[in-house]
DNA sequence: TGGGTCATGTAACCTGTTACATGATTAG
DNA sequence: CTAATCATGTAACAGGTTACATGACCCA
């Protein structure tokens, strides 16, 4: 039930299309939620079916019309029910398919388990500095409704950077266990 | 399609039934996959129609009969081509639904946020120590088919340590940072 | 003239979750 | 006596993925 509640959340900051929706999505959540364009505007749909949200359709000359989502009464009470309700046994729910690969490599010559945590370290570093450098969360601070909102997008930031670092020195440590065993 | 090829890598390390690779999935991969009972289940026949495993039953006294999987050459291949397939855009496909609800609770007052910090500090804490005096993978080094195997069941464990350390110095930073706001 | 952004979707499919059903044995 | 473990599943549903479709505008 998550993305579906990731966007009633975006949408109390304001009303927004579904294609701006899915930029949010792709430019400062994607570090804790990837979602499809094709699910974002399913979901949109269902829930204006649901009562949560209503739309309205805006021309624009020289571009597409657009379809402007607002969150009803209905729509910011289920976020708050949402966000008051005990989530302890979906909060640990992981899926992590790089770990699933990671965990059977031994049945492949040992070149190939450091290829991959070289990558996964390449990619840990390039994910790092697009949340530092940023772009994302830290930018979007002036859409926060309410400051309190910013501190909490800055804590959510500040796990996927430790993530990220973690991530490095794992991997590192780890080709270096590797390398070892080839010598 | 990662929970196919999980149940497949299990059972390269020996033939197994349902039962059995849903407690190693609870027991062991837990940290880094949840799978539901009902799923391997289901898995595990559609895998049988693909060709991937054959099946025996063997009749017990005193319990309910056992319906014993095992790897053909075809599952074993498939499990190959699995390992040596590229999945770097699958491996950072994340879904963290406590990120999702973290980044919106400055909505609520900020006992709340500090409760739900709190709490993360805790699971974190009870999954690393049970990560630690296992129980789990270090336990389950005599059932690898080869030590590489078994090297890598180790690495994958210090990923979680890792994870879990770093989830429990974020979550008691970052609780210190919202205490300082109530005063 | 070709690729990127703006903008919204549908259809089919795959994967994962929840709730339920059955029934014997064994340990506290 | 009652709860846990052993053991296997089905049905219905919810959530997520992939592939495809459309079409205008703008910039190099």
């Amino acid at each position: 039930m998550s993305l579906k509640h990731g966007l009633l959340g975006i949408l109390d900051c304001g009303d927004m299309t579904g294609y701006e929706l899915d930029r949010v999505f792709r430019d400062s959540l994607a570090f804790f939620w990837h979602a499809q364009t094709s699910q974002i505007y399913r979901e949109l749909s269902v829930m204006e079916g649901l009562g949560w949200l209503s739309s309205t359709i805006v021309p624009q000359a020289d571009r597409p019309n657009k379809k402007v989502y607002s969150l009803t009464a209905a729509g910011r009470e289920e976020l708050l029910r949402w966000l008051r309700t005990d989530q302890t046994a979906d909060d640990f729910n992981t899926k992590n398919p790089f770990l699933m690969r990671l965990f059977f490599l031994g049945i492949l010559p040992p070149e190939e388990g450091i290829r991959t945590l070289s990558r996964y370290r390449e990619l840990c570093a390039t994910a790092l500095e697009a949340l530092s450098s940023e772009d994302s969360i830290e930018e979007y601070r002036q859409f926060a409704p309410t400051p309190a909102c910013a501190r909490y997008w800055a804590i959510t930031a500040d796990f996927g950077k430790k993530f990220y670092e973690m991530g490095i020195a794992w991997a590192e440590e780890s080709v270096g266990k590797l390398e070892e065993l080839i010598k």
